[in-house]
DNA sequence: AATTAGATAGAACGGTAATTCTATTTTTAG
DNA sequence: CTAAAAATAGAATTACCGTTCTATCTAATT
């Protein structure tokens, strides 16, 4: 019965179109026409704009983490280069116009919606797994690595606007390689 | 005879706003209201808001170019250690809404203006500036330095957002005394 | 004081924004 | 097939957008 097809397709096209022009910069009527669907149709599955945007932001979330997760399951390299590559390969799949969670919260700063909140919060979660994955790398300072990693990422997208997804990465795993010689050599 | 205050009150209050609420969150009214004028007055020294939007890009990168520099005369430390501080004390200014530049490309992508090549200029500029701090250090490889050195500023600019420009800093500080380690351990 | 340029408030314009309403058609379920 | 639910097109609404026009007013120079 095609449960929700429709609404699929309001998710789909706005996410990019939200993506390539930010959020203030689309209309509905836009993503109704990229969704081939009507307004009321849109209106049905979402109570307003922000909450489109809301679940926009939702399932963006889950998607990176799925795709993270996978890509962070192929080991044989430090895992800092790992979670670096991974990053990369997401970005790679877009069209480098910076990070839709850190531009929810530009945008949507200051008012009195959920969306900064989603967006920061995926943002906490980003930090908590990095966390997590400089313990396993038994890093006595966690703390420091994890901060290091999200700074890496971050700087990752931001670059890739300027000189692609591919050569930023390459740049932020180079990073990550030269800081990791550092404790071995010191220690030895 | 007060060649243009109104002007510079325009500027600012657009930069202030434009950062804030992003270029298309700001509608004229609130500019006008900000910087205590009128429509037409606007109108009589912009021909229209891209014009004002390019002429606030440009005046920022300005403003950007004499702090860094001014910044960096203070020397004592490794200069990418100083230029790292630079930067950090730029966005120390502000409130953390990320990169206007940044944001200038994302808004204004694929609708033909100058805004987004003024923008583009920047950031090339940025990273012929930072090739020119690397090639003085002395730096084999003063090309991949100037990458890793953009990489860290546009991931500082980000993490402000979320942590504040001082941690951020900080972190970013960190990894550039990380990495420079690196070379002189490795040598001796 | 007269002239001139700049600044002012306010309305008007056409366009588009988000949201709501209505009425018709299509699809689904019993 | 029939009844209920979902989707449709299109207009209406209210509001704001950038831009232009007009007409008044203020401050500068001569």
């Amino acid at each position: 019965m095609a449960k929700s097809k429709k609404k699929e397709a309001l998710l789909h096209a706005s996410e990019r179109l939200f993506y390539e022009h930010g959020f203030h910069g689309v209309g509905l009527k836009q993503i109704i026409h990229e969704a081939d669907t009507a307004l009321m149709t849109l209106y049905n599955h979402f109570s307003s704009k922000e909450a489109l945007v809301e679940e926009v932001l939702r399932r963006r979330e889950e998607r990176y983490w799925s795709y993270l997760d996978s890509h962070v399951e192929q080991e044989g390299e430090h895992p800092f280069v790992t979670v670096v590559k991974a990053h990369g390969d997401w970005l790679a799949t877009e069209s480098y116009k910076g990070d839709m969670f850190l531009r929810a919260i530009e945008d949507y700063a200051g008012t009195d919606n959920d969306i900064e909140h989603i967006a920061r919060s995926h943002k906490e979660k980003l930090l908590s797994y990095l966390r997590q994955l400089a313990k396993k790398v038994d890093e006595e300072n966690h703390e420091d690595a994890a901060h290091y990693l999200t700074l890496l990422l971050e700087g990752t997208t931001s670059m890739a606007t300027l000189i692609g997804a591919e050569q930023a990465t390459a740049y932020a795993r180079a990073i990550v390689e030269k800081m990791n010689t550092v404790p071995d050599e010191q220690r030895g």
